[in-house]
RNA sequence: CGGGGUAUAGCGCAGCCUGGUAGCGCAACUGCUUUGGGAGCAGUGGGUCGGGAGUUCGAAUCUCUCUACCCCGACCA
């Protein structure tokens, strides 16, 4: 390809309403351009780097045994009601109507569709198993779409699903999948790492998401120092950091707190710790409000908390009036002793002794409170955010933590969705049996913006080999009027061309230092410069975009000399 | 969806308070010079000032209203 002749347009000054630097590059680059909120168009040169994603994807889907296929993004409404999943979706499916005034949904995840197509299509257990997948466009109507493409509305993904007669089945192919998965980021060329997650509304038993490590990641990986356990915070089990119950040492003691609201403010007045007060969090239950105890020092986790039986799923905190009705008191002085309501309290909270609450009367703490003697408990449960320090829960060294950009996810769904859309299949015996299934995500177009997240300096994006848009870019200088110096850059970009590799030969009128930020930017991972200075001592000059240290090597070998760096 | 903000040329912004012929930088186009680190000079094109309504002799500017977009919180590939 020759810049003249392809869609080359670079920015110098970084857009203003880009946060995040994947986003920057991409806008600067001219790999995307943002037509709405959450939407945009992936021009040639993004769209050459997506491809090249999706190519990895579809080559390693194959050779797991996937077979690929596409289905309809328009889907009717009928198939959500028969999984009762509208709900659960809200806001974010994207509701449309066609002429006769039919509902469908713009499909923002295909377990229905494809659930559909296997109950009519799948009648034997001969036929099982089997994995499906397609990849496509999907829609989902976020609240706040944001960095570019990574939180777009419109999004490219590719999803498969896999059918089951048995959880040994299912699980076999989760295994595949999972190690598919870790052979795609590895190619594309990413640190990443595989962590267990919540399965949050697409459900199931087990789940693992794939992460991509960089510091604007929007997830925290809790991972274990010298172990192999690793978790989304939001799913991080939380052990208890006090081994056992210490008896009671001192007495109950109410005392005068005026104006003491947040546990900060509690600790400074009466001079102790905030590990020796807990939280007392009041959220709306199934039936009634839940009161959520967790240290002072420790964060309550929201997700755990939603996945309580007493909880209502979203979690919400009660509002100021419900809270006097309940306590009495207002939101500063909430405390067990006394509490008129179902309490659950975290591991750690219910081997505390000695600690202090609210009083449930404004301006008033207890000091010296100990389970049992002074208040009681309902159940234990991990409520808490795990933190960096904690012992790891498999019992195998220390939390640490890391921030990480969720590319993959996958599932073990089991029959929630073949049981409520009878896609059964006969057994051995001649008896109908649910499918059990398995559903594997992966954000493709979200791949491309974390792999720039992760490759890329102050001068521009630094592409991962296997993804780069092209692999060389020959840089000449002064093409217009040095007619040796165009015929060195054209022979070589004949030669690289006739051997197959992607090669970009920039022949527009620019000065040398204008070409050679823009590609700097654009982050081709092979450079050869060619002028008449090096030319004169028959050299061309070579630079690798990772350490951009540049070389002279001898025009008659520069050829070969690039085909043996790009295949390595 | 709640809170905050913005909307003027492809991009980044000024002008608005105090109403009077729409401006700057970058980008684009033409010419000349320059050619190994985002060049210089001269010139050119491009805007119904987000939409609608109102006040006024006169509205980018004042008022009302709608819309879009961005940021902060709850969701996810």
């Amino acid at each position: 390809m020759k810049t003249t002749a392809f869609h080359l347009v670079t920015r110098k000054e970084t857009p203003q309403d880009a946060e995040i630097i994947s986003h920057q590059l991409m806008i600067r680059t001219g790999m995307i351009r943002k037509l709405g909120a959450g939407l945009y168009t992936w021009a040639p040169l993004g769209l050459r780097v997506l491809q090249k994603v999706e190519q990895i994807i579809r080559d390693e889907m194959n050779a797991s045994g996937a077979l690929e296929m596409l289905m309809p993004a328009v889907q009717p409404k009928e198939l959500w009601q028969e999984t009762g999943r509208i709900e659960d979706f809200g806001g974010q499916l994207l509701a449309i109507k066609d002429r006769a005034e039919r509902d469908y949904f713009f499909g923002p995840t295909h377990e229905e569709v494809i659930t559909d197509f296997v109950r009519n299509e799948i009648n034997s257990y001969k036929q099982l198993p089997i994995n499906f997948y397609q990849i496509q466009t999907k829609f989902r109507d976020e609240i706040r779409p944001r960095f570019g493409v990574m939180r777009s509305r419109e999004f490219i993904m590719k999803d498969a699903y896999s059918f089951h007669l048995t959880q040994e089945s299912l699980e076999q192919t989760y295994q595949t999948m999972q190690q598919a998965y870790t052979n795609i980021i590895n190619r594309i060329g990413l640190d990443f790492r595989c962590v267990l997650a919540d399965s949050g509304a697409i459900g199931g038993s087990g789940s693992q998401e794939f992460h991509v490590i960089a510091d604007s990641g929007e997830d925290a990986i809790m991972y274990s120092d010298s172990g192999d356990y690793a978790a989304n915070l939001e799913k991080c089990e939380a052990v208890s950091l006090l081994h056992e119950r210490q008896a009671p040492t001192a007495a109950l003691n109410k005392v005068s707190t005026p104006g003491q609201k947040t546990i900060e403010d509690l600790c400074k007045f009466l001079a102790i710790d905030s590990s020796q007060t807990i939280k007392t969090l009041l959220v709306a239950g199934t039936e009634k409000p839940v009161a959520l105890v967790v240290r002072g020092d420790h964060s309550l986790n929201e997700v755990k908390a939603a996945n309580l039986a007493a909880v209502a799923s979203p979690l919400r905190m009660i509002d100021d009036e419900e809270i006097k009705a309940l306590t009495g008191c207002d939101a500063g002085s909430i405390g067990v002793k006394g509490l008129d309501t179902t309490i659950i309290v975290d591991r750690t909270v219910a081997n505390m002794s000695d600690f202090v609450c609210g009083g449930n009367e404004n301006d008033f703490h207890y000091t010296g409170v100990n389970w049992e003697r002074d208040a009681n408990f309902d159940a234990i449960e991990d409520l808490r955010d795990a933190m960096v320090g904690d012992p790891s829960p498999d019992g195998v060294g220390t939390l640490q933590v890391a921030r990480g950009i969720e590319v993959g996810h996958i599932f073990q769904l089991g029959n929630k969705y073949s049981k409520a859309m009878n896609a059964v299949v006969l057994n051995e015996q001649g008896k109908s049996k649910a499918m059990e299934m398995g559903c594997y995500g992966m954000g493709v177009s979200r791949m491309v913006a974390a792999a720039i997240e992760q490759h890329h300096d102050d001068k521009g994006i630094i592409w991962p080999a296997n993804i780069a848009p092209f692999s060389v870019a020959i840089l000449p200088m002064n093409y217009q009027k040095s007619e040796r110096v165009k015929q060195a850059a054209d022979e070589l970009y004949a030669k690289l061309q006739a051997r197959g590799i992607e090669v970009i030969l920039d022949d527009r009128k620019v000065r040398p230092g204008f070409m050679m930020s823009d590609f700097e930017l654009l982050g081709i991972p092979h450079q050869v410069i060619i002028g008449d200075r090096s030319l004169d001592e028959n050299q061309v000059e070579y630079r690798n975009r990772t350490d951009m240290e540049s070389m002279k090597i001898n025009r008659d070998t520069i050829e070969t000399v690039l085909a043996e760096k790009i295949k390595a």
